[in-house]
DNA sequence: TCATAATTGTACTTGCCGGTATAGTATTAA
DNA sequence: TTAATACTATACCGGCAAGTACAATTATGA
């Protein structure tokens, strides 16, 4: 009878970190395809090749692997750096790079499914909002800021408001496409219209901030 | 037994179009307010002041009904005149006129909830999507690609590409506000800062299109 | 008036889903 | 070896919602 009365934990088996993923990926890409509602906590422990339990074990409830995957999806969706330049690469190709960059991601499949997730549970969840911001749209709006203010500094443009002028830019590049892509209208983007799409912008924002 | 076999129908009780109406008017609120899948048939029947069988009556299902009153929205949400001016208006008034009247529809409580229902059913009801662009977007941006076209005419401005100009700029007065919104995060609009951004895009608009 | 059809209230069927219970098997640290 | 814990399979509970059945009532055109 001599027992301790709590080995606090480290005994018995532990948790497998490989089922711990494939819940994970099960999650994010059922509730990415499908949506909130319309994936069943059933169907993602199938999809994991795991059981029900063993998929509450890991998680409390849908909620919070509802956001666990969120999070995931959402860190492993900023890792293009089209931010770094070289001190003398003139504005205009750095623009262009930047453009085409980020019109390609915001149209991807993947960002938009994202998009319209976040956005379909944006009244139920508004802390996966916030979450959902702070790592996408507001890192490349910062990013895209100090850029301005960089090429504002050295006079290759004049732009006295960096932050207002970085959010027209990107809004234009994003473009009346975006909407329409995230409503399910309209064709998937083509490099061509990409391209002269991206050229139309950068020529019209240097237009409006070349330094006199 | 000298029955007529099919009377074919203008037999009976009519059905009552007060109450197709109040059937219909709930259903838009709900679906506004809560969503596809949090609007149930007997909580919009309840709504309506009306019993279940009664809405079946008038609307098969579920989605029947949802197509109906999304369509029915679309079309009274768009009564905004703001393209009709005098020959002699100068354009820069225009366009203020147009860019503050566009930043309040788009940002209404009214256009957000639409835009958040259009997007979150647009994988399962791409025709719904269709119809609202249709009678939402598309027209704003055929009315403005007219009014560039017309200031490219009048030597106002130079717009050689009144389609592509008119998307940058709709795109530039929707801004990173109305993702921030439609995602559930910051702030309404307010009075003095969505006017200050209007004159600061039309500032910007005008630079870069003005006639040489 | 009278057949016809709309409307109602209630209860029902059916099906799905979130979450739990049970009971047994597998794995691991001590 | 042993105790603790993960994991599995299956079944179950409670709830909710779409749509239907029924039986009664009410309004309307013929």
């Amino acid at each position: 009878m001599t027992r301790r009365p709590k080995p606090p934990s480290t005994a018995g088996r532990p948790k497998d970190p490989a089922k711990y993923a494939a819940i994970l990926n099960a999650a994010k890409q059922l509730f990415i395809e499908k949506g909130y509602g319309a994936s069943s906590m059933a169907a993602i422990a199938a999809a994991a090749g795991v059981s029900k339990l063993t998929l509450y074990s890991h998680f409390a409830d849908k909620d919070a692997l509802f956001t666990t995957a969120v999070k995931c999806k959402c860190e492993e969706q900023l890792p293009p750096v089209f931010f770094q330049f070289s001190e003398d690469t003139p504005i205009r190709q750095a623009l262009l790079t930047i453009g085409l960059g980020f019109y390609n991601l915001v149209n991807s499949e993947e960002a938009l499914a994202l998009h319209r997730l976040i956005i379909a549970q944006a009244s139920q969840n508004p802390r996966v909002s916030q979450l959902f911001y702070d790592a996408g749209p507001r890192r490349v709006l910062d990013a895209m800021e100090q850029l301005l203010q960089a090429a504002h500094g050295s006079r290759q443009l004049d732009v006295p408001q960096p932050r207002a002028a970085a959010e027209h830019f990107l809004s234009m590049i994003k473009g009346g496409h975006n909407l329409r892509l995230l409503a399910g209208i309209g064709e998937p983007p083509d490099v061509q219209i990409a391209r002269q799409h991206v050229e139309d912008v950068v020529d019209l924002f240097m237009r409006a901030f070349s330094a006199r």
